[in-house]
DNA sequence: GTCTATACCTTGATAGAC
DNA sequence: GTCTATCAAGGTATAGAC
């Protein structure tokens, strides 16, 4: 029961103290994200994503969040934090939609098509997010980059072994497993870069235009 | 014959008329870029791949020029101007890669395997110019972002027109041209961004595996 | 838990001696 | 063309009232 979270179960200084419970209140405090650290949530996605953690300053944060520039750091330990947990939730969530495409049917072939296809679109639908975990990586300390790196290894994991077994079936031909697994992510994370809002072509297609695409290059 | 730029022919203050010749120099002085101006150019392109353009500062620069901040002021008009600088070069530089390798041939198959793989090794073996030129795009005034424009247009023309010209003489299948040119661009710029020394794969090598993928990816 | 006010530091850029 | 010294502005983060 013990928990290192505040009572927002937000913040998050690796160094702190585990912390119990819920303090004083009497009554249910567990309730997950208070309005303000969702919106400070929000506004940080965006700034960040928009112009890159350096470039955005905690007081465009609180502004953007409708929040005094102190306000911030009752939520969060400091900026990095403040990213920190984007960046891990947005991992998380990438991971869960690459474990839930691959889990959806048996046979590789249509495997492949579901995460490529689910991948794809989730980074243009999630662009913001998507930007995040894939450009500000770098800019997380070193241990919560540490932290991150294990769910994308998992994320990569996931590529290789439906590639892998496709070969073992003998539906691929892929001369170069890890290279090709690299390829397919390459292609999938870019559409985080190039996507916007109100482009010709939706998530959707997309999607299954990359499905397609990843079928091409590893046909025997 | 006024001027607005120094002698070395470096600064760059986009509204500024061209200038000619070389100012009072009775010799020739047009030697195109002095050792420090080389040395604050070399300084600024392992600062800002590094770590991006917010978070180098100028005295960063300066130092790893071997100089003092001041120093960077005589021979650039700002940060943002030698980001400038890196930028256009390295731009100038990618188009010039794909252009060679594309006039080496004359058969799409042959032009796409030499411009997929000529490229993908050149983001490996310059991989911090090409992480500039990808990733700091967006930090670029708005101006100069226009003048690299198109240039980034002029690279995706010639990668569209390899593949069109493959389809033309019936040696590709590509259900969608320009979705297709986008993805190998994606797969290629990538490598700049996974790439570093020391890692199991060449450059050459990196280069050879992309040329293949290419080709898989748009055999009928 | 939010605010106002502010401490303290670093930043990009400039002035002026040499 | 380089330096030392410095400026004004803006940065992250904190203090303390409410």
């Amino acid at each position: 029961m013990l928990s290192t979270m505040t009572s927002t179960g937000v913040r998050s200084a690796g160094t702190e103290p585990a912390r119990a419970g819920s303090g004083a209140g009497g009554t249910d405090s567990a309730t997950r994200a208070p309005e303000s650290v969702q919106r400070l949530i929000e506004a940080g996605a965006e700034a960040f994503a928009d112009k890159g953690f350096h470039a955005t300053t905690t007081r465009d944060i609180a502004a953007r969040a409708g929040m005094s520039p102190a306000g911030v750091y009752v939520h969060f330990a400091s900026k990095e934090d403040l990213l920190f947990q984007l960046s891990l939730r947005g991992h998380q969530r990438a991971l869960e939609v690459l474990e839930a495409a691959r889990a959806r049917r048996a046979a590789p072939p249509e495997q492949l098509a579901d995460i490529v296809a689910d991948f794809a679109q989730w980074h243009a639908e999630h662009f913001r997010t998507a930007r995040i975990v894939q450009y500000e990586f770098p800019h997380l300390s070193p241990e919560h980059r540490d932290v991150v790196l294990r769910l994308r290894k998992d994320i990569d994991a996931i590529v290789r072994g439906v590639l892998t077994a496709g070969v073992g079936s003998g539906d691929f031909e892929v001369p170069d497993v890890p290279g090709t697994t690299l390829a397919l992510l390459s292609m999938t994370i870019d559409v985080a870069r190039w996507y916007e809002p109100g482009i010709r072509r939706t998530p959707g297609a997309i999607g299954t235009a990359y499905a397609e695409l990843a079928l091409r290059l590893v046909r025997p």
